[in-house]
DNA sequence: TATAATCCCTCTAGTGACTAGAGCTTCAAG
DNA sequence: CTTGAAGCTCTAGTCACTAGAGGGATTATA
């Protein structure tokens, strides 16, 4: 048995966020000491690994809820797609956003300068930008 | 003079959004008509731009005050400067992501198909991944 | 001038995924 | 038996909005 700060420790999770976990029901309530503490079985542990790894993959806690109800239907394979496309549409936003402040950053060259730095311009600058943001 | 749905309209931003960076102090209060309705001016309008295209570029609200307030000192530049940083970490971990991602959505071939998909199998083992996350 | 449609007002509460802190209790080691 | 670390509950705060209730203002048309 594992006390809360082992499995806590042993996934990476901090201890509030293991109560906030069983708190929303993700983990089964924990059995209790005598004294009222939680104690934790291998399952528990692997569960929360579980938790700990998907959401590492940007997984939202209800679609991680879904990906344990469902142990082996289909719906895994759509949700697991469905996170990937998201992925993929965040890189793409971000290339954008990089590529602009890129210039921005750019639109004065030296950070310890004298001159006025053009950086609040460019913010301004709206028509500038290539597009869509 | 504008309304608050124009200003809104015509940067992009709900009503509801104008309303809360005047509370939280971002855009000064509006000046009222004898029935209360706000009503706004150019620089009001301007300064709600700049806003908007700040947050689209991922600066957060804090920054933005901060922009705002300085007028030219050099701190812009380096607030843009870690926003930029930022933007390119954040570039970074997503692309591992995604590739974790695509391993494990390619683990079961067919959305479709009959067989027991991987996927869960997948996010389950943690140490298939490259690292860190 | 009356009315209807559209807009606007304030206020509260909810989102997601935690995190921080206060004030107290239990456990394990020596 | 004492001490110190770790645990407990509960409330509230984070960020940047968003939604809804219940009502008032403005404007265009008849």
């Amino acid at each position: 048995m594992f006390t809360i700060g082992q499995i806590a420790a042993r996934t990476g999770t901090k201890v509030p966020t293991v109560r906030y976990y069983e708190g929303i029901g993700l983990l089964p309530e924990a059995e209790r000491t005598a004294g009222g503490q939680r104690r934790y079985d291998r399952a528990a542990l692997d569960r929360l690994g579980f938790i700990r790894h998907a959401r590492a993959l940007g997984f939202g806690l209800e679609d991680i809820r879904a990906l344990l109800d469902i142990e082996g239907h289909g719906d895994a394979h759509a949700i697991a797609e469905r996170q990937l496309r998201d992925v993929r549409d965040r890189m793409a936003r971000l290339a954008r956003l990089e590529s602009e402040l890129a210039r921005i950053v750019g639109s004065c060259a030296g950070g310890g300068g004298t001159g006025p730095c053009r950086v609040l311009e460019a913010l301004g600058d709206h028509d500038a930008c290539a597009a869509d943001h």
